[in-house]
DNA sequence: CTGTTAGCGCCTTCAG
DNA sequence: CTGAAGGCGCTAACAG
């Protein structure tokens, strides 16, 4: 009969069982130290008493907790879940909970929730990006807490980092697109405040193009993607008419948008215009035309950056910093081959 | 000069400020009972000294948290994520943090992390759904936690429940339809154990066509939500050919790829089929042709539930069940009149 | 307004 | 293998 009163602690158990409150807790922890037979009996009394252990108590006593708080930009679009759903994966079965806040890409925010956060004495810290309020970074060595940085990749990470490089990133884009013949390239994202790795993704496209074309860049900024994709199509074909062959998108998301505009002003693509998303999104798999576009590892970054924290959670060694490389996945939205060849 | 050995405590803010322990909690809860010069003496040491407070402590002594346990099916897609997002904005500004879990639809993960979750005395806890493990209910009502089940509207809830009522939401598709004329209406979904909705849609659905059609249906267990759409339509066309003019899909993305299986096919939409979504997302203002849909108030429910509860952790009362409508968003997917009108 | 006294439930020592 | 004592950092409940 399980009270209805207060829950039951260990005291309890202890009583019920006749041991004293030591066994019981070397019991459930599952510490050596009791005999299997009263370990068994205890376990079994507990269950009975629907006792679960207070983790505040657990926490206070041994300084530290098994939850493990994390950072993202949004839950919005498959990315951010992508990853997510990797590292909770990896986390859940090695019996820690997460504990999730969204900045909305406020770096102040996300310095409040570290603050926050940092009271729960958590096991690991886990950061999307490596753009923080400069505070974050002191607070979080200071706490000598296990931190990871995912998503994009650095060199100096706060203490554990898994990501993709963007500007190689953009320049593998680019190599791609030198070696099939195009030679006027254009690449649309978003206002530039929003997201550094456009910025990146540019610099590395530019640096394929070196001594061959320069980059002409749109960043619209209208409603949802789609729009913003389209808007920045209409945007370059105004602006540079027939000067551009192949447009590298921020996202599947835009490069959709503007293969739709691109239709809509009777610009054939392949044919006159090449067109390159970003991510490899489910949605890609059903559009009429498939997309060329660029393949994150989202979930194994997850899982990757969530296994490197246990190893550093348990001491073990573990890479600081580690690049995870994206893969060019070729559509019907680019040619297949160089048009002379 | 933060100190990088231990994190300061209240103690060590009392000494540095010259008072008592107690003084330095009242100043920093923000609560009566210090003079305001002493509050803001206090405040700038603790500021300084980098002090937090530790929850896990105040947790333990107050016995209770400022957590809020969340569990959800998945983090993928739109919907979750929109209802989250309307909750987590509600209780973010009220100081309380999530500690989330997903459970892939599975009710006996669900009861473990319940069982895990209620060791933190979390101030609340948040399902998904309606369909619980038996003993999760149990646990929970002896727990005495304010308890929210949001999505799914019941009139039994284990506490609060804010949802959307499916049944209806069938039937109000369907008698818009038969309104529109259609006659021969089918409807594709996801396998028959993953998910209930469908089925109180599909009776929904039926109710409205009862004594004027019958509805075929399909739950191909395929890829993607697109693949499966797609998939389904191709599965429908070819079962009952000719006699079905149209299909409500369990979701958005699911009609989109339906509508690409239409387009392979050479069946015209809407002449030939009427195909409407469910949701109203995000993905629909990014497709060429508008899909018919049913928006979901999504984030409204979360702020909904998210407000009722807060009432109650305060005592205040709240409504315990209220069903969120829903509302046909007309698109170009399904003609705009009846045939001979 | 301010301080003192007891715990909250569990775990780390250290004895038996 | 088992148990007794003390404390983790904080906050109610009571004094002054």
């Amino acid at each position: 009969m399980p009270r209805t009163r207060k829950p039951a602690k260990i005291e309890d158990v202890a009583e019920a069982a006749g041991v004293s409150i030591m066994t019981v807790s070397r019991a459930i922890r599952g510490i050596e130290g009791v005999s299997e037979k009263k370990r068994a009996e205890v376990l079994s009394i507990a269950r009975k008493m629907n006792y679960t252990p207070n983790s505040a108590a657990r926490s206070l006593a041994v300084n530290n907790s098994n939850l493990v708080g994390i950072s993202l930009p949004t839950f919005a679009g498959e990315v951010f879940a992508d990853i997510l759903k990797g590292m909770r994966g990896t986390f859940e079965s090695a019996g820690y909970a997460s504990v999730i806040d969204t900045t909305e890409y406020d770096i102040h925010a996300e310095k409040a929730w570290v603050e926050r956060l940092l009271s729960w004495q958590p096991a690991a810290v886990i950061l999307t990006g490596t753009h923080h309020h400069p505070q974050v970074r002191e607070r979080l060595e200071n706490a000598r807490v296990p931190v990871l940085q995912v998503w994009d990749h650095t060199d100096d990470p706060i203490d554990l980092n898994v990501g993709i490089d963007h500007f190689e990133a953009g320049r593998h884009v680019g190599d791609y697109l030198v070696a099939l013949g195009y030679r006027r390239p254009g690449f649309i994202g978003a206002p530039k405040s929003h997201d550094m790795r456009a910025d990146a993704r540019i610099a590395g496209l530019r640096a394929a193009f070196d001594g061959i074309a320069s980059v002409a860049v749109a960043r619209p900024a209208l409603g949802n993607a789609f729009a913003t994709g389209h808007g920045g199509m209409e945007q370059l074909l105004a602006q540079d008419g027939p000067g551009i062959d192949v447009v590298f998108f921020l996202n599947d998301h835009m490069a959709f948008g503007g293969m739709m505009a691109c239709e809509a002003r009777g610009v054939r693509v392949p044919e006159d215009m090449g067109i390159v998303g970003f991510n490899g999104l489910d949605l890609n798999s059903v559009l009429p035309v498939e997309l060329t576009t660029v393949a994150t590892p989202r979930k194994l970054m997850g899982i990757t950056g969530a296994r490197n924290l246990l190893a550093r959670i348990h001491g073990v060694e573990a890479p600081r910093s580690v690049a995870l490389p994206v893969k060019i996945q070729p559509g019907k939205t680019t040619r297949a081959q160089p048009p002379n060849s």
